[in-house]
RNA sequence: GCGUCACUAGCUCAACUGGUAGAGCAAUUGACUCUUAAUCAAUAGGUUCGGGGUUCGAGUCCCCGGUGACGCACCA
């Protein structure tokens, strides 16, 4: 029976044991299914239905406590994050079951039918007419008390975070509402979800080193998407006004608190509208998602009352530094910043180093919720020049607690102006910028046969379920995040 | 990629300037028919991340490697 290619320490082996037990008892360990009458959420929510009424009920879950008196036991049983307490004695259940039950260990999937009361000191308990095991557990679970809090295992074996801690539970759950939510507020205005290619033959729509990979069949190089933003802009040349995708993008760079190589953003584009409808837009995001307007993220309280503070991206570095970064070359650049102590290491073209002034200077203070505005036309090949302003696009960023949280354009759609933008980007990667655009010639055909006038938005559904959970890291909002292979 | 720190029983953690690896929970056996971090008694459980070195003696010191966390760099 023992398997010896496993190698058992002792608690498992007792496991294994039990298990056999359990088989020569005829009781199979691995039942097919079970049906519940109620979840544990429901009887603790209805339990005065219940209590001291002669109605039995059934329910399913993990054991996850058990004490042990001789000829009664309790057991904690666990769904989702609700436990109920059960109480088995001898005398109800009878001498197979009992002796059965004394076989179950810690981690066992169990179900149990009985009548609900109340024990001495008010605890709500099933009192177990009859117990199953459904499901043989053969390692035993991370200690009830301390949990689980090696952040290595936690992350490589997210189903034990999960059992053990309910924290964790909570911030995944909290994710698909905030997912159900933004997807709920666009469908309701005409929005349409889509789904575009993951596997592209040109990748494009951000700055970034793509994952390459190969199509057999077609013996043709592919790229895992770094985003989807020229395939909506497609759709919208194709008729379809409001459209958006949740979508996994990938992108080949550096892992930190808030990178992950894969990652997930909402983006969405609506006809008609320009830069100022979507961060009304994005605002109104907000306000659905955070109906309490204020947030505790670490040691910063962010209010995100309407409107939110609109800040300039030249106007601000000028305020903040004195200097006027506009229409200055790459090498006075250098100088200023080298004046303003920013270490430009590997930081080489125009747009790398005025954005690092930006970061440095500007943004790491923007705790409440800003659009950052009119960026440089340098570094945003996508969007629009500025109606009004030289130089600048019509582009924002939305900032919360220092950390970017999306991007935002009123879209170019003149398909000559694209076509000069993408040269630039062809340039620049000649000269040795690995993460600038491809020319994408089927884009600009699309364009050629006219797009209206568009806004567009992407939102970075990790780092906003981070600051609305209180997250500090992004491997805590994704359930199974980017580690290296164990050896 | 660079730097700092961490890795000890299934889990959470101890072990002073190098001197017999220890506790709580979990587990096993026994007692106990309203306990709840149950209690009481006894028992068992270890490649101290891996490899090498120094030493009479290494969890502890040195070197190489692994994984992770944090910071920097890269990057939205």
């Amino acid at each position: 029976m023992e398997n010896n290619n496993l190698d058992l320490n002792v608690l498992e082996k007792q496991m294994m044991e039990n298990l056999a037990k359990l088989r020569e008892m005829g009781i199979e360990p691995y039942k097919y299914n079970f049906n519940a009458t109620h979840s544990i959420k429901e009887l603790i929510e209805k339990k005065d239905e219940f209590v001291d009424k002669d109605i039995e009920i059934s329910i399913a879950g993990r054991m996850i406590s058990e004490r042990k008196h001789g000829k009664v036991m309790f057991i904690d049983v666990k769904d989702q994050i609700e436990k109920v307490q059960v109480y088995i004695k001898k005398d109800i259940v009878g001498e197979q079951k009992y002796l059965a039950a004394k076989l179950f260990d810690i981690g066992d999937i169990v179900g149990v039918k009985g009548k609900v009361f109340l024990t001495h000191t008010g605890e709500l308990t099933l009192a177990a007419s009859d117990i199953d095991i459904l499901s043989k557990a053969l390692k035993p679970l991370p200690e009830k008390f301390h949990g689980l809090k090696d952040l290595e295992m936690r992350y490589r074996k997210r189903y034990l975070d999960l059992i053990v801690n309910d924290e964790s539970k909570i911030v995944f759950r909290r994710r698909s509402e905030i997912i159900n939510s933004i997807r709920k507020f666009l469908s309701e205005r005409d929005f349409l979800e889509v789904e575009t290619p993951i596997l592209q033959p040109i990748y494009g729509g951000a700055f970034a080193q793509p994952f390459t990979t190969h199509h057999n069949t077609h013996d043709m190089q592919l790229f895992l998407r770094i985003a989807n933003e020229l395939y909506l802009k497609r759709l919208i040349v194709g008729g379809i006004n409001r459209v958006f995708e949740f979508a996994k993008d990938f992108r080949n760079e550096g892992i930190d608190r808030t990178h992950n190589p894969e990652f997930t953003q909402v983006e969405f584009y609506q006809a008609y509208a320009d830069y100022n409808d979507m961060m009304n837009l994005v605002e109104e995001i907000f306000e659905v998602l955070v109906p309490e307007k204020k947030i505790t993220y670490g040691e910063m309280e962010i209010d995100f009352t309407r409107p939110w503070r609109r800040v300039d991206f030249f106007k601000s570095i000028e305020d903040k530094t004195g200097f006027d970064v506009r229409g200055k070359s790459t090498e006075e650049l250098k100088e200023i910043a080298k004046k303003l102590n920013i270490d430009l290491e590997g930081k080489k073209t125009y747009g790398k180093i005025l954005d690092e002034i930006f970061s440095e200077k500007v943004q790491k203070d923007l705790v409440n919720p800003s659009f950052v505005v009119n960026h440089p036309l340098e570094i945003s090949p996508l969007a629009r020049k500025h109606r009004e302003i030289e130089g600048v696009v019509e582009r924002f960023e939305p900032i919360i607690a220092g950390m970017e949280v999306g991007n935002s354009f009123s879209e170019l759609n003149d398909p000559i102006d694209q076509r000069e933008r993408f040269m630039k980007q062809v340039d620049e990667r000649k000269q040795g910028d690995t993460e600038a655009f491809q020319m994408d010639e089927d884009f600009i055909e699309s364009l050629m046969y006219g797009m209206p006038p568009t806004g567009g938005v992407g939102l970075g559904i990790d780092r906003i379920v981070m600051l609305l959970t209180n997250q500090h890291s992004i491997r805590d909002v994704v359930l199974f995040p980017l580690l290296k292979k164990e050896k």
